[in-house]
DNA sequence: CTCCTGGTTGATAACTATTATCCGCTAGTA
DNA sequence: TACTAGCGGATAATAGTTATCAACCAGGAG
């Protein structure tokens, strides 16, 4: 951690420790207003902008990667390693998938398209959404 | 087309024939902003809100769908049919990828999540941009 | 064909998420 | 401990999208 910030040269603040453990301690991909609402109770003096700014700092770091959603809100996310997201047409929720044969699927045939990567995100109900809907078709 | 539109009960106006057609005849996965644009010359009354309003409504009918982009930008797609696509990080260029395996994912493991669907984002250089890539390199 | 009427349009204000600006302050260094 | 480049906080600005509302039109009744 401290590590990280030393070797790209980016001083490491109360500010940016506090964000990264915040979104690390997380698993809902909380989205930059919401990590902002989880800190300023222990950092009252802390502000939004610092938030988006470290957000934007860390992920060119490679520190911490983002979700695009369809809410419009990006989410954010601690774990770096490749994996997909199921997400919640209801609620948003978004779930991390583990799954390594999502990881190697073929590159797409477009032609000169040089790939970096690729994500898969599902999108359905969450449990208790899901469960929420079963009670309304009764 | 008329006919989806009286199956929904949704009166069928020169705006909405006017977006979709646009968006049926182009392949590049346009914003709202860009189509608006588009059809502004052919239509100068035609408001950006419109436009808004009426892919809104085509989303809701199932005759479009949307690409959620990493620009905080929505893309749309006259294309409903499951495919994937193939996102140019340099210049937000979205290609279509039509790869019936790529239907065919395992649905995740999470418990109690009820699936609808998936797609599968690719990221990398569209075939422009990896040419202007190597020229740097240089 | 004409009239009615509720849904739609266009203009614009409002809103939400995010980024830019700017100045006082702090982390890292010696 | 002192220096200084870069950072943080407050807030203005911007981009994308949605809400508002009066005038208008599509589609059905007569
Ligand atoms: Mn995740
Ligand atoms: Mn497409
Ligand atoms: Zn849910
Ligand atoms: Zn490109």
């Amino acid at each position: 951690m401290r590590e990280s910030f030393r070797k790209a040269g980016v001083p490491l603040t109360h500010q940016r420790l506090a964000v990264y453990e915040e979104l690390a301690a997380r698993h809902d991909h909380p989205s930059a207003e919401s990590l902002y609402e989880s800190l300023r109770k222990a950092y009252p003096s802390l502000s939004l902008a610092t938030v988006y700014k470290t957000l934007q700092t860390l992920h060119t770091l490679g520190m911490v990667s983002r979700v695009d959603s369809p809410t419009a809100q990006a989410r954010y996310d601690a774990i770096v390693a490749t994996h997909h997201h199921a997400v919640c047409t209801a609620c948003g929720k978004i779930e991390d998938v583990f799954d390594p044969s999502l990881d190697r699927l073929s590159a797409p045939k477009t032609a000169g398209f040089v790939p970096a990567g690729h994500s898969v995100h599902f999108h359905g109900l969450c449990a208790k959404c899901a469960k929420t809907t079963d009670k309304k078709k009764k």
